[in-house]
DNA sequence: TCTGGGGTCCTAGGACCC
DNA sequence: TCTGGGGTCCTAGGACCC
């Protein structure tokens, strides 16, 4: 489906050629792509390997006909559409397709941006024939991605006006909005959410100012925006009229992550300092995996929780550079024990922060470090090769049933340091 | 047995240094 | 004789995205 916004001056007022490039139901299209008994079923991608206190993923069109949406709690979906096929989520997989999404895009523009794992914007020359580049685009994924791909492309002046474009007509659909004419005309007919950048408390906020909708918002003068939402009333004040100066961030110069973190919701809410210092160890020990691999060492950690009332605490604190998890679980630990309620646990959460490259300076190279870091090493050798968690901290041998079940190979393959 | 998990960016205030 | 100005780092907290 091509649909354009148009105010018929187009020739005269662009200036720049933006395309948002989305991939439509993006982990369960794959799933589908890659497993043809699942294509032209109801399917729900969950991000681990339980149902229970989780939510959807992402749900395919037939699922989405049911009503199942993407973050929808999973007891929900499966009221609405029972026959829901849920499916495991694989993150490798998903980010082998967008390797070769990238790769066709970059024949497009040396300009692109990369905005999540399945969407992108690439800026083109003013007066380069956007709407073909648009179809070869959409030809080439299906011809070089999988039949099954499907993706929606918003073509516009600007990133916020193209991506709301995109938005517009799913799946496989080609939205243009041409210019400002063409923007408020759509602006008018959208929910103020429907805009990248206004959330649920931003709605909320502008709903109690007597503001609903795009029409309304552009009656606020500057000034009242201003005081109330500081240098980001401006921004709302221009998303009101569809402008966006926001530039492309090319994405290699985008590489560097700031943080790496792990949450985890427990299968029950839970008092038990044992079990939440488990949790706790394992998630840390993850994130610095993560930093070896990367060849990063971090300063800052924080930790928080999240109650059975969900409501929750957090905390930061600054350390010595480290790529160590127990040193990072150490800090964590120390926040954790300092924040805590007594209320039963039903998330513990854990990230680092302040990253920079790991080099010879950063690394600490006394005498008990040299130790420490050739157990590390050794310990992340044997994990690459047979599986996360192979080699463990004893006190994570309580929960080792866990990884049993999720890697049954490994069964009698464990050690424990 | 209601609501996952991975991120980003911004503001504001205080400590500390030169 | 009163108390400048620039800068960095740290923490808290709020908002957003997919």
């Amino acid at each position: 489906l091509i649909f354009v916004f148009s105010s018929g001056y187009y020739h005269f007022k662009v200036q720049r050629l933006i395309l948002h490039v989305d991939f439509n139901s993006f982990f369960a299209t794959v799933e589908q792509q890659a497993n043809p008994r699942l294509r032209g079923k109801p399917i729900g991608v969950t991000g681990g390997d339980r149902m229970e206190r989780t939510v959807v993923g992402a749900a395919s069109v037939e699922a989405k006909k049911f009503g199942v949406k993407t973050g929808m709690p999973m007891w929900e979906a499966l009221k609405l559409c029972p026959d829901l096929i849920l499916v495991k989520g694989d993150s490798d997989k998903y980010l082998s397709v967008t390797k070769k999404f990238l790769s066709i895009i970059k024949d497009y523009s040396p300009n692109v941006e990369v905005f999540s794992i399945d969407e992108v914007f690439l800026e083109i020359s003013a007066r380069s024939p956007a709407m073909s580049i648009a179809l070869d685009i959409k030809r080439r994924i299906k011809e070089e991605v999988g039949e099954y791909i499907t993706c929606s492309i918003g073509i516009s002046y600007n990133k916020v006006m193209a991506k709301l474009a995109g938005s517009l007509y799913k799946p496989d659909g080609l939205v243009v909005i041409e210019d400002e004419e063409a923007a408020q005309f759509v602006l008018d007919r959208v929910e103020l959410n429907e805009i990248c950048g206004i959330g649920f408390r931003i709605k909320k906020r502008l709903n109690n100012m007597g503001v609903f909708n795009f029409k309304d918002l552009r009656k606020v003068p500057l000034e009242a925006l201003l005081a109330s939402y500081k240098s980001y009333g401006q921004t709302l004040y221009n998303m009101s009229r569809g402008i966006d100066h926001s530039l492309i961030t090319p994405f290699f110069e985008k590489e560097e992550v700031k943080s790496v973190g792990h949450r985890h919701t427990l299968f029950h809410d839970t008092s038990d300092l044992l079990e939440i210092k488990q949790v706790l160890l394992k998630l840390t020990e993850l994130i610095a995996r993560k930093l070896r691999a990367k060849k990063l060492v971090g300063k800052t950690v924080s930790c928080w929780y999240r109650s059975s009332n969900f409501l929750g605490e957090g905390m930061q604190i600054t350390i010595p550079i480290t790529q160590d998890g127990l040193e990072i679980f150490k800090a964590g630990w120390k926040i954790f024990n300092q924040i805590w309620n007594q209320d039963k646990i039903r998330m513990v959460g854990v990230s680092i922060s302040n990253l920079r490259p790991q080099n010879p300076q950063n690394l600490t190279f006394l005498e008990e470090n040299l130790r420490q870091e050739k157990i590390i090493k050794s310990i992340d050798k044997i994990n690459d090769k047979f599986g996360e968690f192979t080699l463990q901290r004893g006190i994570l041998l309580g929960t080792a049933k866990v990884y049993r079940k999720a890697n049954p190979f490994l069964a009698d393959r464990r050690f424990t340091l």
